[in-house]
RNA sequence: GGCGCCGUACCCAAGUGGUAAGGGAGCAGUCUGCAAAACUGCGAUGCAGCGGUUCGAACCCGCUCGGCGCCUCCA
């Protein structure tokens, strides 16, 4: 039984689908106007992992993301650069794939445009006319808010305090400060389409309406976004969208909290601002790896607190995971055991299963799903000790891969590659950081080591450690150690097995 | 002015009424030719501060201090 925090009513809530075992799930992505940052990245993850735990616990979830790609802010990107808003959208679009697809976020079941749903738009804000919820002055069509009373009940603000609030310029053409758009007249230069009030676009929060009861019906299960959408997005597609259909809208909305840097909010003005392919170009450690290391750190608080971005923060990531593939490279190779062995890593592995669904249960608790998996490496460890054998070690790798599957971990392919020496020697914020300022001269070549090893390069490691075994049979230790010293300088690390052998990792 | 969030050990971070999870770092030990890894032990009588409610409070209430967000585009 999953329980989740739902901002209209401001209380965990057991989670129960309109359709049993159907989950209709609709999440604000992004306007595509420029490249996704580490919060973007927070969001799309956190919905990522719900949409999967969803479906582990035996749920059918049709997930709906959409891209916003009409927008003032497109607009005005389009014009700076020169280029046809078609070309801004198309290359911010690929970009977010691209992105996402690294940090594993599976793509949704329907990724809807605003602009493949002009009609569905213009129909709602008919409806909303018709009903007397807006008004039409000179082609732009507003909400009325006053006509709404429920307005606010998501944000849990009264129209006056918003209006003591209003600082910017208001329209004076508007009913009332806190009406919104829902068609605007289109000037030159602008993308248009016809509608009943003469040619135009659509206004800021009506696409996710539209698209929202398009894909998954005017009432759904879950809405989600960011903290930062609950106002005005979220209370004006409520207003719209029970203002036109008379229904409820979406029953749960889901909000996740904002990735910081030093306490603060990401802002570009300061500094602080981190797109995710920054972080994946400066980064020394290998693509695979990094995305890795992302999502654990993103999944270690839970997700509705704000969570500081650092390097500190990657390193500590870095150093969890490196616990878990030193294990999994043990589990991986051969071993015997015996039947209480076994016996008792089926439990531990049972139990491991239930503390995670019981943290996830409660609220999508990842940090305490991440502890739970935390215990079983370290149960894992000593019943290894004591001897497993090579099947109970496939069993045990696969259940972590089973379990890590809900926040994209523990994929076996890593296994080989797993980079262990590579702990904390470069800062990728300062990479990103410092390129600004000089022009990333000083960061080529550092990331040598993250490429893997050749075959020719393996060869002759493990002839240099064969050699080592060899002079440590015979106990010639100062050979032994100045193969080990060698090997180190290159980043290797050399592991002594009980039994006489070495492995070695990087 | 209005609405809201946060303050838990050196660091990160769970816990929202029943006696402080987990990780990282550190220290000590076992193992090891040395190491690495693993394992074992140590580590907040305490949860920003002060009052209150309660048999019992990090959790509830009040006040104070400190940090932050939203009310305007924003994940």
């Amino acid at each position: 039984m999953l329980k989740i925090y739902n901002t209209l009513t401001g209380k965990k809530e057991p989670f129960e689908p309109i359709t049993p075992k159907m989950v209709r799930m609709y999440v604000c992505g992004v306007t595509v106007y420029d490249y996704c940052h580490i919060g973007h990245a927070r969001s799309a993850l956190v919905f990522d992992v719900l949409r999967r735990y969803l479906e582990y616990s035996g749920y059918a979830v049709t997930f709906v993301k959409n891209f916003t790609d009409v927008d003032d802010k497109i607009i005005k990107r389009a014009h700076e650069q020169g280029v046809s808003c078609d070309a801004v959208t198309a290359k911010y679009i690929q970009a977010y794939h691209e992105d996402m697809g690294k940090l594993g976020i599976r793509a949704a079941t329907e990724e809807p445009k605003a602009t493949e749903h002009i009609a569905d738009i213009i129909q709602l804000t008919e409806q909303l006319v018709t009903k007397g919820l807006a008004y039409v002055v000179d082609g732009d069509v507003y909400f009325e808010v006053s006509k709404y009373p429920e307005y606010g009940r998501l944000s849990k603000r009264r129209l006056e305090d918003l209006q003591a609030g209003a600082r910017v310029d208001v329209d004076e053409r508007k009913h009332h400060a806190m009406d919104f758009a829902l068609w605007k007249s289109s000037k030159p230069g602008e993308p248009t389409w016809e509608s009943p009030w003469g040619p135009g676009r659509p206004g800021w929060h009506i696409e996710c309406s539209a698209m929202s009861i398009r894909h998954l019906g005017e009432t759904f299960d879950i809405h989600g976004g960011g903290m930062d959408l609950i106002f005005p997005h979220h209370e004006n597609e409520i207003a719209q969208s029970c203002g036109s259909t008379g229904k409820e809208f979406a029953r749960y909305w889901v909000h996740n909290g904002f990735v910081q840097i030093n306490k603060e909010k990401m802002s570009k003005s300061l500094g602080n601002f981190f797109t995710i392919r920054e972080i994946f170009e400066k980064s020394e450690w290998p693509e695979a790896v990094m995305g890795e290391i992302l999502r654990y750190f993103l999944l270690s608080t839970h997700y509705h607190g704000p969570l500081d971005f650092s390097d500190q923060a990657l390193k500590e990531g870095k150093s969890a995971l490196n616990g878990f593939y030193d294990l999994f490279n043990r589990l991986n190779e051969s071993g015997q055991g015996t039947a209480l062995g076994e016996q008792q890593l089926r439990a531990r592995l049972a139990e491991a299963k239930q503390a995670f669904e019981v943290a996830m249960g409660d609220d999508l608790n990842t940090p305490v799903a991440l502890a739970a998996f935390q215990t079983l490496r370290s149960e894992v460890n000593k019943l290894l000790s004591q001897g497993l054998s090579s099947e109970a070690r496939k069993i045990a790798r696969d259940e972590f891969q089973a379990l890590g599957d809900t926040f994209g971990l523990f994929h076996k392919d890593l296994d080989s590659q797993w980079p262990f020496a590579m702990n904390s020697s470069a800062s990728v914020t300062q990479n990103i950081i410092n390129q600004s300022w000089s022009d990333q001269a000083s960061y080529q070549g550092q990331s040598q080591t993250a490429k893997p090893f050749s075959a020719a390069v393996i060869a002759s490691i493990d002839k240099q450690i064969e050699e080592r075994t060899e002079a440590r049979k015979r106990k010639d230790f100062s050979k032994a150690d100045e193969i080990k010293k060698r090997l180190t300088e290159q980043g290797i690390i050399i592991e002594d097995k009980p039994d006489g052998t070495t492995r070695w990792k990087r």
